[in-house]
DNA sequence: CAGTATGGCTAACAGCGTTAGCTCAGTATG
DNA sequence: CATACTGAGCTAACGCTGTTAGCCATACTG
């Protein structure tokens, strides 16, 4: 079915403290300019002013931090595959790929932290990265194609943020061809 | 088209010491049955029998040793591969998603440490790349539609190892989505 | 005013990849 | 045979990483 839930809210952030939040943002900053080999607790202290060990006084540790990076992007992604779901059903399908590469190609090194390796759902904002991927169903007439279709999408996001293409690949073409093989109806 | 390079022979190794091939084999061991975390230096000195620093007899750096394991897994993989592409155009592709997952299933840490990341192809046995993503290319009609599907197997395979998908996830019934999606005729 | 939380600090630890420099066995060469 | 060289091990150490312990000042709060 293309309508499923009524899209549950993006969920309330876990509220931190406002100190926290600063080192947050600082740590973002390095990973998205610097990638994320810069991204240490001594060079994230420096960038607050701070030295390294303070950093614990707001974070039990590095993992929690990163944590703390991956939902803000599962949220960010969220919102915007949302909002390329929406709006008819015409052509939904490379909409939402298209938003999912346009955002994951500008943000690397956070789509990267958020995606390699497992993912520690304990940890997690309940229910988060149900509803950021929510979209890949709402496009799709079954959800084991939603699915099919998120791990397209996660491919080739991956592989290009890795360079992982051959050199003179032309990845428009194959995000299209990826996008024509999940058309629901017969192709061309 | 279907029918393209007779597959041009798997690529001869690096020849490397036979103490080099120890250190790797035993490298690949430590990799596999303990994780990549346990792949260090010092712990693959411990298993050799040997202090770390005297592993460097042997490879210049970590870098290189790794660098050793994962052309094997990408020889090895093309094997693989290309025996299920072979025998015949009916359900090839379904063949070939069937080999590709078994077998990256059946060593996921090798497949994790050879797709992590960007490829340094500098360093890499040259076309060993492009001969093991063959297959792809020999199952479908275009090239644009053979990197899409590879994007969409290494997707599933990497969302699987990492256990990223919802618990309750039908997985087998996901790759055959897929595999519909990219069969060449129109779908049921 | 006393007490307690907040948020800094320094010193230090274990583990990481890696380098420098030594030694010793085996082989090849004059 | 003696000499030199090479291969392959060793220890000590460096700089980096995340992290812990313990100390101290400031700022609310009862």
């Amino acid at each position: 079915m293309s309508s499923r839930a009524p899209a549950p809210a993006p969920e309330p952030m876990r509220q931190r403290s406002a100190r926290a939040a600063e080192v947050l943002a600082a740590a973002r900053e390095i990973l998205e300019t610097e990638g994320s080999e810069s991204l240490t607790m001594r060079r994230l202290g420096t960038k607050l002013g701070i030295q390294a060990p303070s950093i614990y006084k707001h974070f039990p540790n590095k993992a929690e931090l990163e944590l703390g990076l991956v939902e803000a992007a599962m949220a960010e992604l969220g919102v915007v595959l949302h909002e390329a779901a929406g709006g008819g059903t015409r052509g939904a399908i490379a909409r939402v790929l298209q938003a999912y590469r346009v955002y994951c190609v500008a943000h690397p090194e956070l789509y990267r932290l958020a995606t390699a390796g497992p993912l520690r759902r304990d940890a997690m904002t309940p229910e988060l990265e149900e509803w950021a991927g929510e979209p890949f169903f709402l496009v799709t007439t079954d959800e084991d194609t939603a699915q099919a279709l998120w791990a397209f999408a996660h491919g080739m996001v991956i592989l290009e943020i890795d360079d992982r293409f051959p050199p003179d690949s032309k990845l428009d073409r194959t995000w299209k061809a990826g996008a024509e093989a999940f058309r629901p109806q017969a192709r061309g």
